[in-house]
Parts: C-alpha cells; structure tokens; sequence
DNA sequence: TTGTAAGCGTTATCAA
DNA sequence: TTGATAACGCTTACAA
C-alpha cells in the first residue's frame, strides 16, 4: 500500500488531523510538533494523494486546456507558455485536442469539467459551434478564451491585438515600397481568421495601400500553395501578398517558387504567428510574433481573478519581424 | 450546488447505490428502474464527478504524459496520435513539458503521480539524469518510455526502429548514386540521438558508402547552420549529408544556401522524423517518418496490459519520404 | 435485484 | 494548539 497520512500522524505520535495541519501549513502547529510530522513523512516517503485532496477541498491544482489541433505549430508554445506560468505554482496542464470539431471540443470540455479542473482555457473550434457548450460549461468553472473566441457571449479572452498586427504589416510594407497588396485568408470559422480579413482593408487604405479582393481558402499550407495558383490567374500580380498565418505564407512561397516568381524581387509576403519555421523559409519570412508568454500569463491572470467581474477582453500587442521576404529587393 | 448522484437516487425513487449501479453498468438492475434513473440524470444534467469516483476506484481514466519539450514539432505530433486514442476510450491526457530539464522532469513526473494518474508516459530528457525519477516511479505506476529512453534500466520503451531507418536511407543514398556520407548528429543525452549515431556507420558500410568522422553538435536549426561551416573547412563535400533530425537538416539546407551550394546537385540532405516542415523546406526534404499512431498505440497498450509481464522494448517500422533534397539531380 | 453502510485519503468543524 | 469526528461524492461489500 501507498502511504497515507494515517501512517505519518502514527509515526510521528500525533493525530491525522495535526499531521494534516503540520504538513499544509492550514493552521498553526507547535514548533516541535511540526519537525516531527515533516521528519516522519520525508522518512516515510510520504507524498500527498492529490485525488482525496481534491474531493475535500473543491481543488484540484489542474487547469484544463483545448486547443483546435495540437499539430498547428502555434500551439505548442502557447501550451509550453501555460505550462512553464502553471509549472511555477505546482498545478498541472490537463490538454485536450479537439480535432477541428466542435462536438469532439464539447466532449472534451465536459470530461474537463467532471475532472474538476480549476479553470479552463479553451482556444475555440468554430465562432458559432463552439458557442453552446462553452457558455454552458462556463456557469460551472471559470472560463477564459484564448487566441480565438466565439460570437455572442459574454466569455473572457486573451490574444493577440490584430489590429496592431496589421497595423505594423501595412506600414511595413508602405515602408518598402508596396503600392498594392492582397490579403490570402481563410474562410474558416475562427474569429483570428475574421478579424484580420475585417482589419486588412482599413489598414491598408491608412497606408495607402490599394488591395484587391482577398482570396479565401481552407487553413494549411496547401490552400496557400493553391493561393497563388488563382492570383496567378487574376493577371499581374500585387507587390505584397499578405497572408493570415505563417503556414498559408510558407504554402505561398512554394507555390511563387514553383512559379519562378521571385521573392521579394517581384512579390514581397508576409506571414502572422512566427511559428518557428517561419525563419527558416526560403527567403526567412517577415510576420508578426505573437506574445506567447504574456498571452498565457493573463490567461491564468483571468481565471485566477475572484469570479464575477466584468468580461475582459484583453488584446495584447505583438512584435513586428521583418526578414528577407520583404526586404533586400 | 452540482447536482450529485443522491439528487439523481431521489428524483429517480431509488437508493444511492443503486442509482450507481444503473450509471456506471457495474451491476444488474431492474429494466424499469435503469430507465428511470437515467432519465432522472439526464433530467438533472447530472455528471459524474470524477476526483470521487477516482478515490474510491482508484483509477482516473487520466494518462499522465512528461515530453522534454513540446515546441519541438516531433512532440505535438505525438501527442495527438495519443490523444486520439485515448479520446476513443473515454480518458484524458496530463501533459506536462520538462523544460529540457531533468530536475523540472523529475517534479513533474512526481506530479502526476500524486494525481493518481492510471500510467506514465515519458520522453525522458537525459539517458542518464532522467534515470533515478523514472525507475523509482515505476513501482508506483506503469511507466512506458517513448521516443527517448533511458540507461540501464527494465523500463517498457516505444519508439521507431531506428536501425530499419537508417537502413531505408542509406540504401536510398546508394540508390541516387552517393559514394560518400557524412553525419551530422548531437552530442545530447537523448538516447534516439545515440543509436542513430551509432548505427549510421555500419548502415553506410553494408550499402558502400564511406563515411567521415560525424559532427556533433547541440539540438536545433542553428547547429544544422554551422555544421555546413565546420563541413566546408574540411575540405571537399560529402555526396550525401545525414542528418539525425529534421530540425538539423533544415539548418544544413539554410547554411548550403547561404553558401552557394546546389542541393541535391552538389550534395542531397537528408532528415530524420518528417516533422511537417521537411516537405515545405527549400528544396523539400527527403527524410524518414516515424509510425506517429501505431507509437502511440503500442505505448496505450503497453500501459494497460497486466503489470509484471517482461520488460519490453517495441521498435516500429518507419517510412522512407523520398523527396527532392535527394533527387532530381 | 435492491438498500444499508462502510470507506477511498484528505481536510474542516467542533470541542476540549 | 490538539484530537475526535464528520464530511467531500462516489462505489462496493454485505444483507435483505
């Protein structure tokens, strides 16, 4: 048998409950006393049984996570951001994917919550699917969005600030010398998807920019590869071709490459995200970084906060990252 | 208040236990009344309360999971493969991140052993260091090793069969012509690193490639970079560069490029894992991919088997991805 | 087949 | 300050 707290209050001749208080630190204990207990549970090798601990205390230490596809290279440093936050407070990351559908996100969600979990952070599926059940969990454990978010809910959510994104690209690209650009998005469901089509006009026009109309498609790489295929067809292309994520960009500068359209000579293109390959590309990729560590920091910020305030959305600012895509014409 | 399983007895007319019995299936119970409990559940929007059932039964349908590092694009990959079969089953995953530290590891696997977790799934960080933590928990939980492994111990182990990897290449390498190899590899702890190192010489020998001394250097893009710079000083090019990740061979194209030098046509690269970058790299990579969901398969199964079985160690057949950074000469 | 009651390992309440 | 005792919500002997 594993040992238990009975046998540590037997070896150091006090009752369970002192044990317990000698070990938590929940209320005072005599000075002598404690030594005992902490002497008899290091020798015995004594270690917390977390689950009883949880049943009675209504914690468990555990935060629960959802992200779309754990394969999407953002991801894994948002998840390694929370991690290393969580890591520093001795509480654990419980991560679910939910395979780009939002009935495997509901199950999820749900078997989260009947773990107990303390909070939960959910990057979600779809703006309109994922809504239910993640405003119907949130009447239960406290709830934050991160990166996207659902439409029509009153749910906190912690991201990246897309206007200040497009913000930076469109100057950038002013900057460089681009008179034309065109934005290579996705017609997916997720809200960073819709707000950076929304915001790319306006921002461009602030910068003198004239755009053409964006080309949507399907998240990944292949649709970005495809993307150039259909400006191709449009006739002359733009200076910039402006992509929603570093993936789309990098399908793009394969597809220009395999045009023999070169880059930045005849095309400058951006990416979002830095995701790590981004710099590696072929020309090194000018994108936006996101704020990783700070995104994840607010996220427990927000759950952490006594319940019941007013919902926050927090839109942090990232980093412009200008390489070869852009620059040495 | 949650609604808890007495609310369920009561509405539904029946005792506590039997209001179990009829939920969880574990015992016979009257036609009539499993309906009537059920409907009363649903009624309720009642649901099991996990941290409880996992105290009395001791299992928490939870799989704890430690990975040296989850931004290196080999483990998100896996991590999915895993979750998805875990998902099947109703269970869920505890993924904890080593911070590439054994120390953090060490914590972390303790973690989730405190958590009460039904196994332990680790990419150990060290062959040395990662030892002690993981031997002393495997009398606690069933542990199966992956990817990664550790010295001198009967630890369960799943990971690709890299003397079958070495051999696709190898062959491959004499097949498009290469006389001469050279390996570029790390002088890191991790087992995987090891053995391809160690097998690279006589997989090269038994296919009449000759090989010079390997260059060893740390994990990551940037050593891929400069080891095109220590392979220049030495002289003349190999036919071929192996390298032992795709991470490293993505640095060795970018430092080729920067060079000047034409692969495949002075030199074909070749990578290791096929980690979802390698066909997008400049040209793409050929490189071997690793069997992701039949790993995480056999680690499940080898997690539920009946404990006290012999240790096992389950090396996987991989894939030869052969694309142009070894062809189209 | 059903109900009663014990107990999983903790922590919180209440007296002493 | 300390100890006995009752929960936390569930499952499982044991009895009926």
């Amino acid at each position: 048998m594993r040992v238990t707290i009975r046998d540590v209050a037997r070896a150091a001749g006090v009752s369970v409950s002192t044990a317990s208080r000698a070990l938590t630190g929940a209320r005072p204990v005599g000075e002598q006393i404690a030594v005992r207990v902490r002497d008899a549970a290091t020798a015995l090798g004594y270690r917390q049984n977390r689950v009883a601990s949880a049943l009675r205390t209504q914690r468990t230490d555990t935060i629960g996570m959802v992200v779309p596809q754990i394969s999407n290279p953002f991801y894994p440093v948002l998840v390694e951001a929370i991690e290393r936050c969580l890591g520093d407070d001795n509480r654990q990351l419980l991560l679910c994917d939910a395979q780009r559908d939002a009935t495997v996100e509901s199950s999820r969600i749900h078997a989260l919550a009947d773990r107990q979990v303390d909070g939960l952070i959910v990057a979600p599926v779809s703006t309109v699917a994922s809504a239910a059940a993640l405003t119907a969990i949130a009447g239960e454990v406290p709830v934050v969005q991160v990166d996207r978010s659902v439409a029509d809910t009153a749910l906190d959510w912690v991201g990246v600030d897309d206007v200040a994104g497009l913000r930076l690209l469109t100057e950038h690209l002013a900057e460089v010398g681009a008179r034309t650009a065109v934005l290579v998005g996705t017609v997916s469901e997720s809200s960073a998807g819709r707000t950076r089509l929304a915001e790319f006009g306006p921002a461009a026009a602030r910068h003198g920019l004239s755009t053409a109309e964006p080309l949507l498609g399907a998240y990944g790489v292949e649709w970005g590869v495809r993307a150039v295929d259909q400006l191709r067809a449009r006739g002359a292309l733009p200076d910039a071709i402006v992509c929603v994520n570093d993936e789309i960009a990098l399908g793009v500068l394969q597809g220009l490459r395999a045009a023999g359209i070169s880059v930045p000579g005849e095309v400058v293109v951006t990416g979002f995200d830095d995701n790590g390959f981004a710099a590696l590309a072929d020309p090194p990729l000018t994108t936006v970084r996101q704020p990783h560590q700070q995104i994840a920091a607010e996220c427990l910020r927000l759950l952490d906060r006594p319940r019941g305030g007013p919902t926050r959305r927090i839109a942090l600012a990232p980093s412009l990252i200008v390489r070869a895509s852009t620059t040495l014409r």
